[in-house]
DNA sequence: GAAACCTTGACACAACCGTGGTAAGGTTCC
DNA sequence: GGAACCTTACCACGGTTGTGTCAAGGTTTC
C-alpha cells in the first residue's frame, strides 16, 4: 500500500537515502519497519521530510539544532533551566531603573535557585 | 570599582581568557568594555558566567545550543516554525484514535500554513 | 538463482565547535 | 620606560555535523 521504501522516500522528498538515515539516527523521523527491517515511509513522514527541508534551509539551521529543540520541549528541566539563564540576559542592570531594578535581580534569583532546589544533581529529582 | 578585568574574571569563574572571549563571540555574554577597549565584567556577568558553566556541565549542552535557544526566543517566527514542526512528530497518526486524528492533522497543517503565509520569502514579511 | 533492492558498518572529507597557544601591537602602573 | 596587562588575528587540533561512497550480507521478485 501507500509506504515507500527508503529510495523512493528520497526521491519525492528530495533527500539522499543516506541523509534519511542520518536523520532517523538524529531522532527527527523514525519510520515504521517492516518484518525484515527495511524502512517504510507513510504519508505524514513524507510531509515531515519535506517541511523538514523547508524548516532548515529556511532559517538556515541543522538538524542537530533541531534535534535539540526537540529535547527542549521533551525536557522540562533542561527547558526550564536555560530559559532561566536566558532570563538574566537582555538588558543590563545598568540599563534598567533601580525601581524595576530590585525585582529584576530578585526574579532572576527566584528562578535560578528554584532550578536549583529542583535539581540537586545531575539527574532529575 | 568592582568590574574586574578579563583575566581577573577567569580566574573567579573558572573559565579561561581564551573562553571568555569566545562567549562574547557567540553571543551569550557581552561585557562592558573601558575606553581603551578592555573588557570590564561586572557581578552579573560573574554570575552568568558561573551558571553557565553550571548549565553547560549538568545537561551536558553545548554553547551554540545555548546560543540557539537564545535565538529561538528572540525569533519568534523561527520559534513558531520550529514548534510547528516538532508538533506533529510525537505520536504518529496510525497510534491515535480516529476521532483524535483529524482534529490533530488539522491543527497541524493550520500551523504549518500559518506560518508559511506569514513568511513569504525567506527573510521576515 | 540472479537482479535489484534493503540493512548496518566503515572510511573520507569539508566545515564548524571548543580549546589552547603565540604574535604584534596598545594601555596601565609604578 | 619597563613589567604586566589588554586587544585582535592567526595556527593547531581533536570532536561533531552533514554528506558521499563502498563493502558484506539479508530480502524480494521474477
Amino acid at each position: 500500500m501507500n509506504a515507500l521504501t527508503i529510495q523512493e522516500a528520497a526521491q519525492t522528498t528530495d533527500w539522499s537515502p543516506r541523509m534519511l538515515r542520518y536523520i532517523e539516527r538524529a531522532g527527527l523521523i523514525e519510520p515504521q519497519r517492516s518484518e525484515a527491517g527495511y524502512r517504510l515511509y507513510g504519508p505524514a513522514e513524507l510531509q515531515r521530510l519535506r517541511t523538514l527541508r523547508e524548516l532548515a534551509t529556511r532559517f538556515d539551521i541543522g538538524l542537530a539544532e533541531i534535534g535539540f529543540a526537540q529535547r527542549l520541549r521533551g525536557d522540562d528541566e533542561l527547558a526550564g533551566a536555560v530559559d532561566a539563564w536566558l532570563e538574566a540576559q537582555p538588558r543590563r542592570p545598568e540599563d534598567v531603573p533601580p525601581a524595576e531594578w530590585l525585582r529584576w535581580e530578585q526574579d532572576k534569583h527566584t528562578k535560578l535557585l528554584a532550578l536549583a532546589r529542583a535539581t540537586p544533581a545531575t539527574t532529575h529529582a
